[in-house]
Order: C-alpha cells, then sequence, then structure tokens
DNA sequence: CGTCTTTGACCAGCGC
DNA sequence: GCGCTGGTCAAAGACG
C-alpha cells in the first residue's frame, strides 16, 4: 500500500487509482490485441455497483486507457486504408502479395508504411509489456494485502494476544513479529511515548526474546503502538430510536451486560463479514438520555472491505501513518483530526483515562449552526477528508438524528501525544472509515441516481 | 436446517 | 485471597 505520506485524500486516490488504472489495462490488454483492440475503450470500463463509488477515478482511468489506445488504432486503420487504396489490398498490408506493377513513388510509400507499421508493432508490444508487468504489479499487490491481512486476523485475539506475548516473552523464540497493515516504515517511526494501554499485553523485554538489540527498540515502539491501535477506540454518541446504528458491515451479537451505573444493558456484537473478523463493537444506551446510543467500535477488520471501505481504510491508514511516522508532529495529528472531522470539535472528545484510549463522538449536539447538515444539501467533494463530516449526518442521519456545532478541533483536554494516539485510532478503524466511506457513497448515489446502486445498508437503514 | 439471539456461566484484570 | 466488573463463551431456543 502507499506509504509514501502526504494528505488523506491524495493517499487514497495514489493507492486506488493505479489498482483501477491496472484492471483497467488489463482489460485493455489482456484481450490478445493489446492497445490495437479495436473494442471501444469504453468497454474497459467495468460496470457494477462495486465500481460506482470510483466513477471518478475510473473515468479518470479509462480516459488514460483511451489515450493510449485510440492514436494507435487510428494509425493502423489509416494506414490500413492507405494500403487498400494504393496497393489495391483487401486490408492486408503484407507487401509481398503487391504486385510489381506499381509506381516507384507507391513503392516508396509502401516501404514508408511497411516501417510504420513495423515501428507500431514495436510499440505494440512495448505497451503489451507494461500492461502485462502492470497487471502483475496489481495481482501481486493484491496477494501481498491479502497476506497481511491474514496474517493479522490470525494473530489477534485480546486474551490469546496476551497468551501469545507471554510464550514470546517466555522464551519461545517467536522472533517475527506480527505483521499488521503497517504502512509506515518501521524505522521512521517515534519511539512513541505512547505505551501500551492493554493491561494484558506487555511488549517483549529485549533480553528475555533474544531479539537483536539494535532492533528491539523499534520493535516495542512498534508493538506498543500496535497495542495501542488494537485496543484504542472510537465512540460513537448519536441519537436514535434504533437499536443499533446501521455502518455498513455485518453484525452479530454474541453478548449482553448489565453494565455497572447504566440500567441499560450493553449489548456485544461482532462483525460477522467475514470469518474471525476480530472487530467488535459495545451498543449501548445512555444512562442520562435514553435516546442516546452509544456505540464503540474495536479492532481492524480482517477482510475486504466494500470498494468505498477500502479506499477510504487506505485513506485512512495512510493517515495513521503519517500519524505514526517520526516526522508527525502532533500538530500534524491536529491537522489531519482536523482534516478529517473539520466540523468537529465539541462533538470529538479524547479519553485517556479509560484502559484504553477511547475517542468519542458527540452526535447529539443541538442542531443549531449545524455546517454537518448544511453539507449534506451541497454536491459531494471528491476529496474524502472534506466528505467526512458528511459521514455522520448520511450513515446516521436515516436512522437518528445527527448533530454538530462547531468547526474547529478544539476542547481536547488530553496531551498531544495522546492526541495523536486516538486519532490515530480514530483513523485507524476501519469501522469508522467503513462509516466515512459508505456515507459518502450514499451522498454520491444520491446525487447521481443513475448509478442505481444504492441498495447497501446505509440506505436500507435509512428507510 | 441454518442462522441468529438470548442468557447464564466462565474467565481475567483490578482494587481492596 | 476475595469480590467486583467487564468481556466472552456456548448451550438452548427462536426464527425464517
Amino acid at each position: 500500500m502507499d506509504t509514501s505520506g502526504g494528505g488523506p485524500a491524495v493517499l487514497t486516490l495514489d493507492t486506488s487509482a493505479p489498482l483501477f488504472l491496472a484492471s483497467s489495462l488489463t482489460a485493455a490488454g489482456g484481450r490478445g490485441r493489446g492497445v490495437l483492440n479495436r473494442k471501444p475503450p469504453s468497454t474497459s470500463l467495468t460496470s457494477g455497483s462495486e465500481m460506482d463509488f470510483f466513477a471518478n477515478e475510473k473515468k479518470t482511468t479509462t480516459a488514460t486507457t483511451a489515450s493510449v489506445d485510440h492514436p494507435l488504432k487510428v494509425k493502423k486503420e489509416d494506414l490500413t486504408i492507405q494500403t487498400d487504396l494504393h496497393l489495391g489490398n483487401t486490408g492486408s498490408s503484407d507487401a509481398s502479395m503487391v504486385d510489381d506493377g506499381m509506381s516507384k513513388e507507391d513503392r516508396n510509400e509502401l516501404v514508408a508504411i511497411q516501417a510504420e507499421l513495423a515501428r507500431m508493432n514495436e510499440e505494440n508490444e512495448k505497451l503489451r509489456g507494461i500492461l502485462s508487468q502492470v497487471s502483475n504489479d496489481y495481482k501481486a499487490l493484491q496477494l501481498h494485502l491479502a497476506t497481511l491481512i491474514q496474517q493479522r486476523s490470525n494473530n489477534y485475539s485480546p486474551r490469546k494476544e496476551a497468551m501469545k506475548e507471554k510464550t514470546i516473552n517466555d522464551g519461545g523464540g517467536e522472533l517475527v513479529p506480527r505483521q499488521f497493515m503497517d504502512l509506515a516504515p518501521v524505522n521512521s517511526r517515534s519511539s512513541s511515548s505512547t505505551a501500551s494501554p492493554d493491561r494484558s499485553f506487555s511488549p517483549p523485554e529485549v533480553g528475555s526474546v533474544g531479539l537483536d538489540p539494535s532492533k528491539a527498540s523499534s520493535y516495542g515502539d512498534q508493538q506498543a503502538q500496535e497495542a495501542t491501535l488494537r485496543k484504542t477506540r472510537v465512540s460513537v454518541r448519536a441519537r436514535s430510536e434504533a437499536p443499533m446504528i446501521t455502518d455498513g458491515c455485518q453484525w452479530r451479537k454474541y453478548g449482553q451486560k448489565m453494565a455497572k451505573g447504566n440500567p441499560c444493558p450493553r449489548a456485544y456484537y461482532r462483525c460477522t463479514m467475514a470469518a474471525g473478523c476480530p472487530v467488535r463493537k459495545q451498543v449501548q444506551r445512555c444512562a442520562d438520555d435514553r435516546s442516546v446510543l452509544i456505540t464503540t467500535y474495536e479492532g481492524t477488520h480482517n477482510h475486504p472491505l466494500p470498494p468505498p471501505a477500502m479506499a477510504m481504510a487506505s485513506t485512512t491508514s495512510s493517515a495513521v501513518s503519517m500519524l505514526l511516522s517520526g516526522s508527525t508532529s502532533s500538530a500534524d495529528g491536529m491537522m489531519l483530526a482536523r482534516n478529517l472531522l473539520p466540523c468537529s470539535s465539541n462533538m470529538a472528545t479524547i479519553s485517556a483515562s479509560a484502559p484504553f484510549p477511547t475517542v468519542t463522538l458527540d452526535l447529539t449536539q443541538p442542531p443549531s449552526a449545524n455546517p454537518l447538515l448544511q453539507y449534506q444539501l451541497r454536491p459531494p467533494a471528491v476529496a474524502f477528508p472534506s466528505a467526512a463530516p458528511a459521514t455522520f449526518a448520511s450513515v446516521f442521519g436515516g436512522q437518528m438524528q445527527c448533530y454538530n456545532n462547531q468547526s474547529t478541533f478544539s476542547g481536547l483536554q488530553v496531551s498531544p501525544e495522546t492526541v495523536t494516539a486516538a486519532t490515530a485510532a480514530i483513523t485507524k478503524d476501519p469501522n469508522f472509515t467503513a462509516a466515512l466511506t459508505a456515507a459518502v457513497r450514499s451522498i454520491i448515489s444520491g446525487n447521481n441516481q443513475a448509478s442505481g446502486d444504492g441498495g447497501d445498508d446505509v440506505n436500507a437503514g435509512q428507510k
């Protein structure tokens, strides 16, 4: 994935566009005729709901494909016509079939044409090679991504995780750390002050695990940050009469408990979009205001999200990478948070006192001067961060009232390090990103009814 | 019959 | 060590 840093939106496009470009190029070049394929460029578009979200990107990449395809195709046709006219052939440009009765000028022209054809064929072969390379790279990336996701899912389980770490600490000799969808170079990460909040988690000690001392520091930092990200939570407060908000994912209830100090039971859900997905969420009504539904997300999906969610996950993962990189200052984190939640302020609070860092998004504020709802009325922005504030209005708007009321990321009463960690958490959480993306998608589909694929959970939740 | 929800039991962490 | 609490498991029942 893209680790080159930069703004979230740019990263998203940088990450996703090449994939579609590759697909498009593959489609164009995979029919055995390379760029000389006479099929209209528009056929390189893949129709289907999953692609609709990327309509803009598709058009861009298609245009790229067409720009490669079309000029050569025209030349070929033109040359063929010229050959036919001058040589009297029916489509063949083979000089061996030309009778000797032609003039010297015709012969010279024929030679020129043949040279041009040869050059075009050579160019065509090169382009085919490029297409093949791009296609292979694309497949390799897909495979790599799937591997990372699989490894990550296999390693996640709070308790088993703790046992695993214990085993490592006990000298199990397992030196290979879990591989997360690590988007930042390990050595670029700061020697984080973000100690693991996980009570069951303890980073391996240098000596006890036989780590290379030169690598131990970054390993410990990485582990601590991973643990932070893994255990940090995103809590969303919103008004809803529904028992559960619709966030685009499928959930299965696995438990319910009465929490202390709250007459309302707390329900526990886990993601069922894929077997073994570690993402869980808790749903509970606010003790003070029963109309407020508090949804807390934890974990990272181990399965491909719908394309929009995937794109957003890429964006936010990149953002996390940026946040966790050594060059990232807390000011960057604040700016990122502001970009991701430009309308947030009082709605976003970060708790460092909880067992796990928890970011709380309070969407229950009064609707006065509500930029979020105003935002809904505007055409969707292409840039994801700009679209982010519309997320909650869109995702939750159909089921609940959704408010926020300011435009700066003020009101945080925690240290810059905590802000960075929590911001990373909120952006890392695929549920959050999925929700963001689903919302953007719903808005786009709302503005582009022609796509006609609005039948996702977001819309289902708005009925 | 498969999937999902319910609900009591169980486990781990923490404070005293 | 004990009790409290949060979180998870898993059997049983409900549902389509």
